[in-house]
DNA sequence: GCTAGCATGTAAACGGTTACATGATTAG
DNA sequence: CTAATCATGTAACCGTTTACATGCTAGC
């Protein structure tokens, strides 16, 4: 996951590891920072698959920095990672959010199949907590904590499949044009 | 964050792996199962430091069942690090959802202090891309996908926001009582 | 002089995923 | 008879976190 979004942000332009941090830092999870130790050896596995390609340049202040380029075969796996998000989770909504960052460079009709698939997650959605067997409703549980849990991941989940019904028709709309 | 799911809910009463395990699959992420390489040798972990004890008993099929009770030093165990996020992570949504899973079995002072601490994380609140070094608004942003995730982010946040602040006010409500 | 920010890395420890291994019962 | 569910574990692999290591510049 953390490969693909490198990959990505390299699309977009060349950049140095520094930069690419701060711009994972934002992405993952709202600012939860990425360890220098999971950033660099990272960027060394992708170079090694000749996927970026490192040149060097002055740094704003102190050492070199190391600008990082997409080479063709890089962009080919890019689009590779994102068509077939079937080998990762899109369960979970961070790995989801990586996709979308993203999604913009797929062709559109990849583009409809990976929201379709997402939506129909979301709408098998169930709730967190079983007593006895059975999901657990709103109007059971007791515990108000809980309770919110409930209500945050249903809103949460009314939003965004909404969205992605309005985003689903629209790129419907513009196959037919 | 794993360890504190399991004490959490053997706090509510002994059960054995593989009922915890569906209990954790629909807690962690909704519905991506925990594998078993990572429950067994936690719950290991756990028995080590003497803070869950294992009693046979003969399953509804298959081979025996091996039935967890919390101890009582796991019960403090379990308080300890509910009380304590300043190890983890609240900033992420899933981990702080398992602490607000098993919060009600904190004092109320200390579950208001989980609260009011992840609503100035949200309050923090930040956009998930930057050009030129400034965040992006949902206005500059032309991506639709990117224009989603933000849409989404700001909606989920806002009702996340808007539970804990009434959560919090009743609290302190009765506190005073 | 010192702190914050810029910039890149390595090594050990830890924990999670995946695959392997086993075996019994129940429902179709 | 065969797939699904019940039930518990181990081992290899892989990636992340944390800590360590280095060094320069700009602003206070």
């Amino acid at each position: 996951m953390l490969e693909l979004a490198i990959l990505g942000f390299l699309r977009e332009e060349p950049m140095h590891g520094y930069e690419l941090k701060q711009r994972l830092t934002m992405l993952t999870g709202h600012f939860r920072p990425v360890s220098d130790g999971a950033l660099y050896p990272a960027i060394a596995r992708l170079e090694k698959h000749g996927w970026v390609v490192k040149r060097q340049e002055q740094g704003k202040a102190a050492s070199v920095r190391l600008v990082l380029t997409l080479t063709e075969s890089g962009e080919k796996e890019l689009l590779d990672r994102l068509a077939h998000p079937d080998d990762v989770d899109i369960s979970d909504r961070n790995r989801f959010f990586t996709f979308l960052a993203f999604l913009k460079y797929l062709p559109k009709d990849q583009q409809r199949n990976i929201l379709a698939r997402r939506l129909s997650f979301l709408e098998a959605g169930r709730s967190f907590f079983s007593a006895g067997g059975n999901p657990v409703g709103m109007r059971q549980e007791e515990d108000p904590f809980r309770r919110g849990m409930l209500h945050i991941a249903r809103e949460t989940s009314r939003v965004e499949k909404e969205w992605l019904r309005a985003q689903i028709a629209l790129l419907a709309d513009e196959a037919l044009q």
